[in-house]
This record gives C-alpha cells, sequence and structure tokens, in this order.
DNA sequence: TTTTTTGTTCTGTATTTGCAGAACTAACTG
DNA sequence: CAGTTAGTTCTGCAAATACAGAACAAAAAA
C-alpha cells in the first residue's frame, strides 16, 4: 500500500495524540499506521519501511503493544513474516477499561479522607461529593454499554 | 502541618498516579500534598519544606498547576505570603473535561474512515462501531451528571 | 536607604527516554 | 552444510526531562 502525504500526516497526529497519552512516540505512529493501512494487517517490515524507522524500535513497540493486549499478529501457511493488527473487536472491553481507569482516583480520594481531620469541613464535603460520583460513575459504566446497544437496534 | 509516614507514603501514591497520567513528578505530589494537608490551603515555603524540594522547581510545578486550572493562591492581610489550593470546586467540570478527552478518538476514527478503502470491511464496520459509541457516550455526558444530582437528592 | 521576605528566572546537570546500528538467534532454504 | 530471512537483544548516544542552586526582582520592613 502506497501512503499518501493526508495518510502520512494523519498518523503522525494520530501519533502525537497517543504520546499525549503517556506513550512512546513510535507506539502512537504504528497505531495510526494499522488504523489507516486498508488490509488491516501490515508485516514487521511494511511497518519498518513506511514509517522509517530501525527494526529494533518497531520490534519493542510492538512488544509493548501486545503486552498491552492492543495488538496481536497472525502468520501464513508459507509465509515467515508476522502481520500485525490492532485488537478492535475489543474496543469495549478497552474503552471500559479507560473509563474505570479514570476513577482510579476514587480510591485516592477516600483514603485521604480517612487521614484528613475536620479541620476544614467544607473541603471534606467536596471531596466526599466527588467520590460518591465517582462509585455512581462506576457503577453506569455497564448501563452505558447496555443503553448503547438498545439505542443502536 | 506535620505529616507521618502514612501521609507521606500516601503523597507519594497519589503522585506516581498522576506521573502515568503525564505529569512531572514534583507536580503529582503536590497535588498529593494539597489534598491531604487538613488546611486544604499550604504556603508556598511550606510546600518547599514538607516535599524537600527547591523554590525553582515548586515555583515551575505551581505554574503549570495554574495554568491548567487546577489550583488557585489567596493572600492574607498583612501576610506577603500566597497560600496554594486546589480548585476542588471544579470536579465536575474537571471530570467532564476528562470524559470528553478520551472521547476525542473519535475525530481520529472518523477522519480515518474517510482514507479508508472498502478493501476490509469488516475492519471498517469495527471502526464505525466504535465511532457511533463515542458519539452516543459524549451525548450521554451531561445526562450522566444530572442521573448523579436527582440520585442524590 | 539597606535588609529581609517571597517568590521567579536562568544556568547547569544527572537521569531518563527513544531510538539507531550492530550483533545475535532461530528457522527455513538451497 | 552455508546462506538467507525475520525478528530480537544489546550497546551506545542524542535529545528531552526534571530538578538544584544561584542570580535576580519586587515589595515590604527596618
Amino acid at each position: 500500500m502506497i501512503l499518501t502525504e493526508r495518510h502520512k500526516e494523519l498518523i503522525e497526529r494520530i501519533g502525537v495524540f497517543h504520546e499525549h497519552k503517556g506513550m512512546q512516540p513510535l507506539v502512537g505512529r504504528i497505531i495510526g499506521l494499522l488504523l489507516i493501512h486498508e488490509d488491516g494487517e501490515v508485516s514487521f517490515d511494511e511497518i519498518v519501511e513506511q514509517l522509517g524507522v530501525s527494526k529494533s524500535a518497531v520490534s519493542n513497540a510492538l512488544t509493548f503493544l501486545q503486552a498491552k493486549d492492543r495488538c496481536v499478529y497472525s502468520t501464513r501457511p508459507g509465509d515467515r513474516k508476522r502481520y500485525f493488527a490492532l485488537k478492535l473487536s475489543d474496543w469495549r472491553e478497552d474503552f471500559a477499561k479507560e473509563l474505570e481507569n479514570i476513577a482510579e482516583i476514587q480510591k485516592f480520594i477516600d483514603e485521604v479522607l480517612e487521614v484528613r481531620t475536620e479541620k476544614n469541613h467544607e473541603f471534606n464535603c467536596k471531596m466526599k461529593d466527588f467520590s460518591d460520583f465517582l462509585g455512581f460513575f462506576k457503577k453506569e459504566i455497564p448501563a452505558l454499554f447496555e443503553r448503547f446497544k438498545r439505542q443502536q437496534a
């Protein structure tokens, strides 16, 4: 597949987006390439060529993506190459995990509330309020997916 | 205020949590200290002393937190010190922003769908499905806060 | 006016990151 | 067997990060 300038520019922007989420630059670009590539599956050395980076960097990035369960590879009979693809089918679980993750702060808020004195009552109330919301939010996550399913049908 | 070992350890853990979100180490510790400190407001030099770091590092970290609108300072008559506090009252807006931010990926998904061929139809369908969910999710955010409000009363 | 207080900005540096390139491994090929 | 293919691991380095310490600024205090 030949990438146009538009493709390349979009890959870069997807890369930067993922960098902001804490990933290393190349990991974000690989996600971009795997999203954009018409086959959905891209061989190791096509990643090397399309992105113009070293084999070692690609190897490490793919190891990371597989460890994070965002990526898998398949092989083909009579072909030793590995074809890498995003686990796009898992987007529901992935997104749910992200939501749960941002609600993780609740644990800390609750621990903080345990050690705080009543010296600043208003501050404590706001924290309690926030914690209550986070608890509510976590419970709402499954219902959210169900509502989407129903609304879709 | 004298910090116990438990306080200090909790501050460190809150710091690491925020590091994972992409903040620099000291910024996360300062958030921890401001959460834990019984006054809710902490002076510049108390931050320096409690965390055992340099004035320059604290100055930069507080500038960052204020730029991100996570922190404000107030002053007291006859006292030149600045007392820094988290903008805890804004937790609703902050959390809503975080939710919208993780749904930002939809823009990229849609751009990708525009440039993709129909060569891998299944892949495209999964992406479309994910995009639809993200659109649904964004619309649901305000309702989520409303349901919390009602459920609380 | 000089000194002190309260922070900011500048300069340097140890550490970490992110990658390249080379050496290496494992499996297949001729 | 030697050579090729496909990818991994090791070594090193350039750049970025995160902070310390010193110099600096502004305002109040002496």
